[in-house]
DNA sequence: GACATACCTGACTTTTTTGTCAAGATTGCT
DNA sequence: AGCAATCTTGACAAAAAAGTCAGGTATGTC
């Protein structure tokens, strides 16, 4: 349960293309420069993004990656999602350990507390938008306290806090 | 941003244990027949659990593993925790691309991002306890639905939905 | 129309995670 | 005390993910 690499990639590439004003576009090779990674490595994980539809990409001397919507559009959760899938090519990795064929399907009671985990973190990462990254980090905080649930004290969060 | 092998495996042999009555106790060799994994795999996480304080076991002939606690006052926060340092020894892994030293340290603007996010994840696991998946799966859905923002629409988080 | 720039894509190498094995240590029973 | 059952622990092998490389395709400029 935890960012993988790509995953922050991904997150690092777009917020560059968030804070490029209308019309502007960033290279691969300014992106990677930027983030100080690869150029291969940023490829791989913009193409990710441009087949899904988050970013747009022009060929020829004067090309470049830009958003394809206003960052307030794009949310957390669905860039986790994208690029979760293009380390799992399908759509349910079936682990090891499970009698059956997959962990995700049957009635084996595993299976709707994984799902569930799953649909927690997805909405907790859906309240929060791209530009609300973009600018002072400090807002982050602000979002994400919100979706506290309400009989829930903070002290028990606080206690299990890694 | 997914659950691991080795936390569904915990989360799997904790349930196994949160189902017996007082006093009771399950051997290594009995939890990993009755999920179909290896014993050698299943005495790994249950180390891990044990170093952590949240199960406790007795050797001996007689022996075997307990909860070391109610399984109502086991949040799913503190589960996930625990297996995920087991894997990444350090507290903070290093990830390339920094021009520095780490990303979670330092003013780098991802920084706070990646944070938050786990921080997201940990206060939307925090809300379920280890009780709460034993008996009936439904539960797992009703608690779920109340950590979600009142202010954000269930639309467009279906909109995103895996 | 040729050249330079920049994105696209599949194969390969390295690293990390996962799972297994075997030997050691502890406890209860006879 | 001796034996059998059980947990403990470090080292090793297999699988998956992450990252790199090189060749291909498209676009704009001179």
């Amino acid at each position: 349960m935890k960012v993988s690499a790509q995953e922050e990639y991904g997150l690092r590439c777009l917020l560059q293309l968030a804070r490029l004003g209308a019309g502007e576009a960033l290279t691969l090779g300014q992106i990677a420069e930027r983030e100080g990674i690869s150029q291969a490595n940023a490829g791989k994980v913009l193409w990710l993004l441009n087949k899904a539809g988050l970013v747009s990409s022009t060929r020829g001397t004067k090309g470049g990656y830009q958003l394809a919507r206003p960052a307030a559009e794009i949310r957390l959760s669905e860039i986790i999602k994208v690029l979760d899938e293009g380390e799992v090519d399908g759509h349910c990795k079936t682990y090891p350990g499970v009698l059956d064929s997959c962990v995700h399907t049957g009635d084996c009671g595993i299976r709707s507390v994984i799902v569930n985990v799953h649909e927690a973190v997805e909405r907790a990462l859906s309240a929060i938008t791209l530009a609300q990254l973009t600018g002072s980090e400090r807002n982050v905080d602000t979002v994400l306290h919100q979706i506290q649930s309400p009989r829930r004290s903070t002290s028990a969060a606080a206690e299990g806090a890694q």
